[in-house]
DNA sequence: TCCTCATTTCTATATTTATCAAAATGACAT
DNA sequence: ATGTCATTTTGATAAATATAGAAATGAGGA
């Protein structure tokens, strides 16, 4: 991942409609939900809901899918996975006791290495 | 982590100096980096680094501490992994096939269950 | 074809953010 | 105490971003 990449998909979580809409597709999980049912469920209405729904697909985190007349936004999980890989790389230079210990690790890691 | 607190840190990071330089302090370990070697590596005007820093530092991402006349910074990891956790929170609605499979994983995951 | 529904684009305004020179601060050494 | 070095604050300007009503698009159903 590039870092201009990066800064963007960043700035694309980085405000309150598009971090709520964004967890909402990753709980939401490969089904996605459809445009509609997010500016319900956020409270936002539709033409500023499109505008932050563009900001995330620009930024390569979600996708998006027409299914009969609604369209469809879903996680893009790889992405989100390759934004977390870049942001920890090369952790404490490699430290032995860093991956393993108490710095760079994510909770999912911790109950693993437990 | 609270849903403000996370755009506070995401906003911190969604600027290419600040990314360069969290990026930076995470590879530096806990020893962390004095300002002015940061501003050096970063070829960023003093002020503006300070205002970079102060960023991430409001945003939690990075902890400050004076040593002689430096003040050294370093990357807050607990910090950085409860932004990553509340990212990927209760991924996919918790389904069995999206932890262990190919959604909601880091790299570092991804070695460890291959 | 024509109508209707879901979503996006347009337009204009308000707010937030980035930049960096210059001045101020604050700690250490002598 | 005085000088000096590292860093931060100030201040003024430029640029990017958020908001939402109204109009436009575009796919399906009757």
């Amino acid at each position: 991942m590039k870092a201009d990449a990066a800064v963007t998909a960043l700035g694309a979580l980085a405000q309150d409609h598009r971090l709520a809409l964004f967890r909402l597709l990753v709980q939401a999980g490969e089904g996605g939900l459809a445009a509609g049912v997010i500016a319900e469920k956020l409270g936002v209405p539709n033409s500023s809901l499109s505008f932050h729904l563009a900001q995330l697909r620009e930024a390569g985190l979600v996708l998006q899918e027409r299914q009969h007349r609604s369209i469809i936004y879903r996680a893009n999980y790889p992405a989100m996975n390759a934004l977390v890989a870049y942001l920890m790389e090369n952790c404490c230079a490699g430290a032995a006791d860093c991956g393993a210990g108490a710095a760079c690790e994510t909770p999912a890691q911790e109950r693993k290495s437990a």
